[in-house]
DNA sequence: TTAGTTAGTGTCATAGGCACCATAACTCGA
DNA sequence: TCGAGTTATGGTGCCTATGACACTAACTAA
């Protein structure tokens, strides 16, 4: 068997975070992006990542790449799925690691929109260096399927919050309205969520209570979480 | 930032399958290891795999890796999990994509047992090398949770199959009994199944039904297989 | 004080899952 | 040939989750 050539392993990261849109009650999804700064793609529109240090494990690596690229701690950060087709990157092998995250959006300000970082829309998305179209692609899938039998909407949010805050970051991930009622049952049935005791004062209508959420609900399927 | 030294890539399956055990109707899953032949944890039981090739996928690293190793070809085969912490292995600095996958008993008898091959139950898994056993255990787990949800068991079988079968399968890995009446409704509502028309003949109480997987109907959660 | 708005509760109809009972179709031994 | 035994398959009813929607509560603003 031929001696294997150098096979490289970068670790990329697909944050999402709720941006409140110009007008009323809407938030929508974005997705920041840096530009590549040399070849290949250079000037394209790619996903934060980079090399991984021989220290580092690949949580580690990919939660400092995105530090140093865009300035972001998520609270959030699971790995998605490793791609490794020969031909993915033009010239040299890539093995990519790739994350997903959700950050806070009092967090997302602190990647700052510029020349080299942008939040893009699902459908604002251009053309991407790499594969990173299909990558972003899988990645929401992998968010709206969890969305839906998991808990992980808090991850958009403060640590304290309103379940119409909660109810608004589903509809705005899974791209539907959901029945208020409804909703407040299936989340105080799932025991995930428990008041606080507070409400939210200042409002121009009757003051919705302060949820937490229930840190011993917690339960990630990354495999360096459990057993 | 430090020049990184050299990290490697390699390969490793989580392979299952269902093997009768001696007395009656029961059988069990089973794990195949290969037995180490080098350093480090040289004679320690390990999953099959190695180092992926220049000019190949991952899926076909895995691939390649098991039919060297094991004569085995997959007829279900998935991607499980990147492992990468940097003191997994003593020595070098490797970082493992890790597949999981699905063979039928008449294929599995291609994987002698032998003195460097060996097939285990869960209850029988000895100390692995590496963080193997942390691996399986995962991989496990994964199995499990995705014959809850998808209709993988088919995989066990072969191309023809009565529903006791089908159902003795999802007993194996569930580990728990299930009612016929009830596992017939919902394999016949979900419309992934289809009668062939014939029965099989031969046994001592009514005929059973053949039934034979509607390609159609399949459906991968690999990014690969779908935009 | 009242209109307007959002928070939170109650009710009902429907669908799906599950436990359990009933019937069908076969083999085998007496 | 006639049950007895065994598995295949079908039927029934309960319980729970879900969704549609009506209703009450609490606040602001004018």
């Amino acid at each position: 068997m031929a001696v294997p050539e150098s096979v490289s392993i970068a670790v990329s990261t697909v944050i999402f975070a709720l941006r409140s849109d110009g007008d009323d009650a809407g938030a929508s999804l974005r997705v920041p992006l840096v530009r590549r700064i040399r070849e290949p793609f250079k000037g394209k529109w790619a996903l934060p990542g980079g090399p991984i240090g021989s220290r580092e494990s690949l949580v580690e690596a990919a939660r400092r790449s995105l530090l140093e690229t865009t300035r972001l701690t998520p609270t959030y950060l699971e790995q998605l799925y490793a791609f490794g087709e020969a031909d993915r990157a033009p010239g040299d092998r890539v093995v990519s690691i790739v994350y997903w995250a959700l950050v806070r959006p009092d967090e997302a300000e602190r990647a700052a929109e510029g020349e080299n970082v942008r939040w893009f829309t699902e459908e604002e998305l251009p053309t991407l260096a790499f594969d990173h179209n299909r990558i972003v692609a899988y990645a929401l899938r992998r968010l709206r399927t969890k969305m839906e039998y998991s808990r992980i909407a808090h991850a958009f949010l403060g640590s304290t919050f309103t379940l119409a805050e909660l109810r608004q970051v589903h509809e705005a991930v899974l791209q539907k309205q959901l029945d208020p009622a409804n909703f407040r049952r299936q989340i105080e049935g799932s025991h995930t969520v428990v008041p606080t005791g507070d409400v939210r004062a200042g409002g121009r209508n009757r003051p919705p209570r302060l949820y937490r959420y229930d840190t011993a609900a917690l339960r990630e399927s990354d495999p360096t979480t459990s057993p």
